[in-house]
DNA sequence: TCTTAATTTAGAACAATTCTAACCTGCTTG
DNA sequence: CAAGCAGGTTAGAATTGTTCTAAATTAAGA
């Protein structure tokens, strides 16, 4: 058998975990290769653990828990809460919005500049700001 | 022992009740008036059922989360989950926004004036929007 | 007062998440 | 390149917030 040669994909997972100071671990590479891979998402630990385990790739569930978690707190990911039973991973951490369809508990992104807000209430006591979030809740 | 008369925020807590189509129960009326005697308030259900504790309230817990449940379906209240933790229910039903403080997890209305959104992309599918969430995150 | 449907309740059940303690593994050092 | 170890993974138990169940109670109308 050959030697596989890693893929582009797998090389750039390898860097951005490097970058954010992750061991890239073989449980860390395939979940990373699973969110990020294709474009933008919004996943819940458990569809992430079911993805991993439909592509075989065998992790514990609370290594899923873990690496979300890891992801979130070196800015890979972002979290949201907006339905209380549980909580979304969103592989896009720039700036920006979301739409919520509540019939379906989907979510899909607003580009920043598509929502301009005009005014913004000085945070009391002078607080900085961490983030602005909107969510356009439809009955969809 | 004479007969107590009732106060005037039992009467209003009373109305309210019926005209949301509730019935008044000692329960119901118990928690109605914990919840709304005092100004715009955000609280979760296990927050309330210790208040109603301290106030030698009788109820179960179940009752606390069926009341909220009740009064949130009749517009009395309405449901927030910011923190995937638990959610919170706020006193205050109409069109507003809110200060999320991450330190300590607390919540602040901000009146809807405060806040002028200038641009709102279509929903997809022009899909009916019920509403629209401003959080502002400060580190508090 | 009687009847009935709505409500309350304790406790069991559940779902999402975190913890624990033992085991493994990527990386650095000698 | 072997060894050591800090960091990572794991199964399963534990915790937390919430909902369910089935039986007992109660508000409201006839």
């Amino acid at each position: 058998m050959r030697q596989k040669k890693p893929s582009a994909v797998t090389v750039t997972v390898l860097e951005r975990l490097r970058a954010a100071g992750l061991r890239p671990t073989r449980q860390r590479m395939a979940l990373a290769r699973l969110l990020f891979a294709r474009g933008n998402r919004h996943v819940s630990a458990e569809q992430l653990f079911n993805e991993a385990k439909g592509a075989r790739v065998d992790v514990s569930l609370a290594t899923v828990y873990n690496a979300l978690h890891d992801f979130t707190a070196k800015d890979l990911l972002r979290e949201i809460s907006i339905d209380s039973s549980s909580s979304y991973f969103d592989t896009n951490t720039s700036n920006h919005h979301h739409f919520y369809f509540e019939r379906s508990g989907h979510l899909e992104d607003i580009a920043a500049d598509q929502v301009r807000i005009a005014a913004l209430p000085e945070a009391p006591g002078g607080a900085e700001v961490s983030r602005v979030d909107v969510i356009i809740r439809v009955k969809g």
